[in-house]
DNA sequence: CTAGGGTTAG
C-alpha cells in the first residue's frame, strides 16, 4: 500500500532529477501545450541556457512549426555551440527556410564554429529541391576538410545530393561511392535511385544484380524504374520475385500499368492489394479520371471516403489535375467538396489546381471565383487565371489580370507569357500581342522560346503580315517545328497567298508527317484562289500518301460516362434516334430564326 | 541518408 505525501506541491516543483527524467524526450514532443509549459518550468529552473536541453526544447517547438519560438530560444544562448546551431539549421529546414538555414550555417563560420556530422546532411536537405552542382561541390570540400567521411549519414547525403544534380552529379556521385569505405544498403540503394531517376535503368540493374542484401527500397527502386519506361513486363517479373512486399510496391504496379494505358491490369492488381493507403487510392482514381471514366472514378472516390481516409493536399492535386485532362467536372466538384469540408482552401497548390480544373471544364465563372477568393496567389495561379481567360476567348479579361498582376508586383515567367500571347490570338488582339512579343525580354527579361514565336508568327500572319512573319522565323534561334509552319500556313490561307503556302508545304512535308491537315489545308488555299487544278492534285497526294487526316471529336460528359462522337458518327446504338433529334431541333431552330423577333 | 501519388504552356 501506498503512502500520500501529505503536502500537495505543484508538478514542476521536483528535483532536478526528475525533471530531467521529464525532459529526456522532449524533442519528440509533439503536443505544444505540453511544450510551453515545460519551457516555462526549464525557466524557472534555469535550465534555459542548458547546452543538452535548448536544442531539444528547439526541436519540439520546430515539431510545431513554431519557428519564431525556436529562434527566441536559440537567442537566449551567448555562445552557441554546434550542436544549437544545428538545431537551428534543423529548424528552419523543417519550415522550409532553406535560405535561412544557409545563412545559419554561414554565421556559425563566422563565429568560428564548426560544422559536424549533423549539420551538413541538414544543409543538404534544405536544398534538396534545388541542389546546385557547384554547391554540393562546396559542401563535398567541407567535409573532406573536417574528415567526416567515416560517417555513413554524411556520405550518403553527400551521394544523394549529387544524384540531384542530374548527370554531372550522378558521375560524381558514382566515383564517391567507390572511393568511401563503409558503405551501407542505403549507399547502394541511394545510388540506385540516382540512377533510375536519371534513366539509367541499365546501369542501375547492373548495381541492383551485384548488391547481396538487397531491401524493400531497393526492390521498389528497380520496380519505379520499370514502371515509369514502361515495361511493365520486367517490372512484373521482378515483383513476382519480391519477398517482402510492401503498399509502395503494389502502388508502383499499379501506377505503372495506369501509365501503360493498361487500366485493366492496374485494377486486378489493386483489386488484390492486401494494403491499400491513400496514394494508391489517388492513383486508381486519378487513371480513371484522366481516361474519362467517371462512373469508376467517382464510384472509387466514393469507396475511398467510406473506408475513412481523407485526402490529403497531394491527392487532391493529382486528381484534379487528371480531372482538367479529360474535363471531368463532376469528380472535380466533389473533390472541391472535400477541400471545403477538411479546410485545404489555403493551400496554393490545390486552389491552383481547381483553378485550373474549372477552366479546362469550361467553367469559368467557378474558376474564377476561386481565384478571386484566394488569400494568396502565386505566379501559377495568376498564370493558370490568364491562360484560362486566353483560351475562353476572353482577351481582353486576360490581359487585365496580366496588368493587375503587375500591379501586385508579381513578376511574368516565359509560361505567362505563352497566355498572354495566347489570349491575344483568341481574341483578335493582334497588335496587342506583337508589341508583348516585342518587348517581352527588353521590359520583363522573359527570352521568347519557340511557343512565343510560334503565337508571334500566328499573329503577325494573321494582321497580313506575312513577310514580317517570314523574316521572324528566319531570325529565330530555333529550327522551325511543324506548329511554326502551321501557323504559317494559316496565315497564307486566311490572305490567299499561294506562292508561300506552296513553299512551307515544302517545309512542312520535311516531317514526314502522316497528318493530312496541312494536305487539306493546301487544298482549301488552291480552292479560295480558284486554281481547281491544284485542288484536285493535292488531294490526290492525299489518297497516295495514304495520310488520313484525323477528323476532331466532341466529347460530353453524361452521369453515366462519357461520349464522344464526330462528324459522320453512326457508332452509338441510339444514333438513329440521336439524328432524328438532331433533325428536329435544327428544323425548330430554323422556324424560330425566321420570325421577325429571332435573336 | 534510400522506395509510390503532386499546381501553370506546348
Amino acid at each position: 500500500m501506498q503512502i500520500q505525501t501529505p503536502i500537495r506541491v505543484p508538478s514542476w516543483f521536483s528535483t532536478r532529477r526528475h525533471l530531467e527524467q521529464k525532459l529526456t524526450d522532449l524533442h519528440k514532443c509533439t503536443d505544444l501545450n505540453q511544450v510551453k509549459q515545460l519551457h516555462a518550468l526549464i525557466y524557472k529552473t534555469h535550465l534555459h541556457d542548458d547546452l543538452f536541453i535548448v536544442p531539444k526544447l528547439m526541436s519540439a517547438f520546430s515539431i510545431s512549426g513554431k519557428i519564431n519560438l525556436v529562434v527566441n530560444v536559440f537567442n537566449q544562448i551567448k555562445n552557441p555551440n554546434v550542436h544549437l546551431y544545428n538545431a537551428l539549421i534543423k529548424a528552419y529546414v523543417r519550415s522550409c527556410e532553406s535560405k535561412k538555414a544557409l545563412s545559419v550555417f554561414v554565421e556559425m563560420g563566422n563565429f568560428g564554429v564548426f560544422g559536424d556530422n549533423y549539420t551538413y546532411p541538414f544543409l543538404l536537405k534544405a536544398f534538396s529541391g534545388e541542389l546546385k552542382f557547384s554547391f554540393v561541390k562546396m559542401v563535398h570540400a567541407h567535409i573532406e576538410k573536417l574528415g567526416l567521411y567515416a560517417d555513413v549519414f554524411v556520405t550518403n547525403g553527400l551521394i544523394d545530393a549529387y544524384c540531384k544534380c542530374g548527370v554531372m552529379g550522378v558521375v560524381e556521385a558514382r566515383r564517391l561511392f567507390q572511393v568511401v569505405e563503409n558503405k551501407d544498403v542505403v549507399s547502394w540503394n541511394t545510388m540506385i535511385r540516382g540512377l533510375v531517376k536519371l534513366g539509367e535503368i541499365g546501369e542501375a540493374r547492373k548495381m541492383f544484380d551485384e548488391m547481396d542484401e538487397k531491401d524493400t527500397y531497393s526492390w521498389n527502386s528497380m520496380l519505379d524504374g520499370y514502371a515509369k519506361t514502361g515495361k511493365m513486363n520486367v517490372a512484373f517479373e521482378l515483383f513476382e520475385r519480391m519477398s517482402l512486399r510492401n503498399v509502395v510496391s503494389w502502388s508502383t504496379m499499379v501506377m505503372g500499368y495506369c501509365k501503360a494505358g493498361d487500366i485493366e491490369m492496374a485494377r486486378m492488381l489493386f483489386d488484390r492489394m492486401p494494403v491499400k493507403n491513400l496514394v494508391s487510392w489517388t492513383i486508381i482514381i486519378s487513371a480513371y479520371a484522366e481516361k474519362g471514366l467517371a462512373k469508376e472514378a467517382i464510384g472509387l472516390y466514393k469507396r475511398m471516403e467510406q473506408e475513412g481516409l481523407r485526402p490529403d493536399n497531394g491527392s487532391i492535386v493529382s486528381m484534379l489535375t487528371s480531372c482538367a485532362e479529360s474535363g471531368m467536372l463532376g469528380l472535380g466538384k466533389r473533390v472541391h467538396g472535400s477541400i471545403e469540408r477538411f479546410g485545404y482552401k489555403c493551400c496554393v497548390e490545390v486552389n491552383n489546381a481547381l483553378i485550373d480544373m474549372y477552366a479546362k471544364c469550361g467553367n469559368l465563372s467557378r474558376a474564377l471565383s476561386v481565384f478571386e477568393g484566394m488569400m494568396s496567389r502565386d505566379l501559377v495561379s495568376w498564370n493558370v487565371m490568364i491562360h484560362g481567360l486566353a483560351v475562353h476567348g476572353q482577351g481582353e479579361k486576360a490581359l487585365h489580370l496580366f496588368s493587375k498582376m503587375m500591379q501586385e508586383g508579381i513578376l511574368p515567367d516565359t509560361v505567362t507569357f505563352v497566355g498572354v500571347l495566347c489570349a491575344c490570338c483568341h481574341a483578335g488582339l493582334l497588335d496587342e500581342g506583337v508589341h508583348y512579343f516585342y518587348t517581352m525580354e527588353r521590359e520583363f527579361g522573359v527570352v521568347p522560346e519557340i511557343e512565343h514565336y510560334g503565337c508571334a508568327i500566328d499573329l503577325l500572319g494573321r494582321r497580313g503580315r506575312l513577310q514580317e512573319a517570314v523574316s521572324l522565323i528566319d531570325e529565330m534561334p530555333f529550327e522551325p517545328n511543324v506548329k511554326i509552319w502551321g501557323a504559317l500556313l494559316g496565315a497564307c490561307r486566311k490572305h490567299n497567298a499561294v506562292g508561300l503556302a506552296e513553299e512551307v508545304q515544302r517545309h512542312i512535308l520535311k516531317f514526314e508527317s502522316t497528318d493530312a491537315g496541312t494536305f487539306s489545308m493546301l487544298s482549301n488555299i488552291y480552292a479560295a484562289a480558284g486554281d481547281w487544278d491544284s485542288v484536285s492534285s493535292s488531294r490526290l497526294r492525299v489518297k497516295r500518301t495514304g495520310s488520313r487526316k484525323r477528323s476532331g471529336v466532341s466529347s460530353i460528359m453524361l452521369d453515366d460516362g462519357g461520349y464522344e462522337f464526330s462528324v459522320m458518327d453512326t457508332s452509338h446504338p441510339n444514333s438513329e434516334e440521336i439524328y432524328q433529334m438532331v433533325g428536329d431541333l435544327s428544323h425548330h431552330l430554323k422556324q424560330l430564326s425566321s420570325l421577325p423577333n429571332a435573336v
